[in-house]
DNA sequence: TATTGTTATACTCTATAACTATA
DNA sequence: TATAGTTATAGAGTATAACAATA
C-alpha cells in the first residue's frame, strides 16, 4: 500500500477506479438514510429538472437499460417520491413527476450529497475541483464518441 | 442529453461514474485482445514490480475480497502469465511471480493500455491530465480516511 | 488462536430476448 | 412495422461464512 503501485497509479484509468469506489460507497452511505442510492438519487434530479420526463428518456440520460430503468422507477414510486402518469399524447409512455414526498426527499438528499461531494474534495481547491469535473466529462465524451 | 442534467453534472460523484463507465469499456476491449481485463491487467503490473508478492497482499492493495482474488489469479495462471510459488517461509501462502509469457503480455497490454489513455485524455493538455490523476489520489485518500 | 488460500453461496448490477399495448 | 414499458433470465462483480493447512 506504501507506494507500491507507483507506474499503475499513474494511469487515470486505474485512478479512476480506485477514487470511484471510494466516492460510491461514501455516498450510497449518505444517500442510504434518504432511502436512496446513487442511481435513483440521480433519476430523482432529473425528473425534477425535466417535468414529464419518460422512462425511456430518462433511461437514456442515465445510460442505463430499460429493463433495468423499470425496477428503478419501481423503487421511487413504491416508496411513493414519483408518480408515473400516462401521457395523454402518447398512451405508451409515462409521464414522470415528483411527489411532495419526493421533493422533500430530494431537497434533504441534495444537501447531504454537497456535504458528502465537499468531504470527499477536501483539501482540493475550488480551482482544481472545477478543473476535475470538467476533465472528467471531456473524458467521459472522448468514450462517447467511439461508440 | 443536451444540457438535460445540468446540476447534477455539477456533482464530481456523477462526472466520475459516467467518465468511468466509458474508461471502463474502452479499456475492457483494449485489454481484450491480450486476454485480459482492467484487474487482471492491474494484477500482472503489481506482481511484475513487486516479485513474490503474496496473494493476500495483491487483494489488499487492489482492495478486492480474498476469495475473489482466487478466481483472478487462477484466470492468469491457467493463462500462463504467472506462477504460484509456495513460500518456504510460511508455507500457507504463495508467492507470485510473472512467466516469460506473462512479461511479454504485459508489455503489449501496457502500450495499448497507454494509447488507451492518451485517447481517453485526448483534448486535454498534459498539466491538466497531471491534476486529474492527483485529484482523483487525493479523493481516494480522503475516502478511506473514513473507513 | 490466527492467518492463507479455498469453496460455496448469495446479492447486486447489468445485459438480452421476448411479450403487451399502443403507435 | 416500430416503440414504451414490462417480464424473465443470465451473466458479471462483489461480499460473507466456513473449511483445511499452516503458523
Amino acid at each position: 500500500m506504501t507506494g507500491r503501485d507507483l507506474s499503475l497509479r499513474r494511469f487515470s484509468g486505474y485512478a479512476m477506479k480506485r477514487a470511484f469506489n471510494q466516492v460510491q460507497a461514501d455516498l450510497n452511505a449518505t444517500l442510504a438514510p434518504h432511502g436512496l442510492r446513487l442511481v435513483t438519487f440521480s433519476a430523482l434530479c432529473l425528473i425534477d429538472e425535466n417535468k414529464g420526463l419518460k422512462q425511456s428518456e430518462l433511461a437514456q440520460i442515465l445510460g442505463v437499460e430499460r429493463p433495468n430503468m423499470v425496477l428503478i422507477v419501481d423503487e421511487l414510486d413504491s416508496a411513493d417520491l414519483i408518480v408515473r402518469d400516462r401521457s395523454t399524447e402518447d398512451r405508451r409512455a409515462y409521464e414522470l413527476r415528483l411527489t411532495e414526498q419526493g421533493e422533500k426527499v430530494l431537497a434533504a438528499a441534495s444537501a447531504a450529497a454537497q456535504g458528502h461531494d465537499a468531504r470527499m474534495t477536501a483539501g482540493i481547491t475550488d480551482d482544481v475541483r472545477e478543473t476535475l469535473v470538467t476533465a472528467l466529462w471531456r473524458i467521459e465524451a472522448n468514450g462517447r464518441q467511439r461508440d
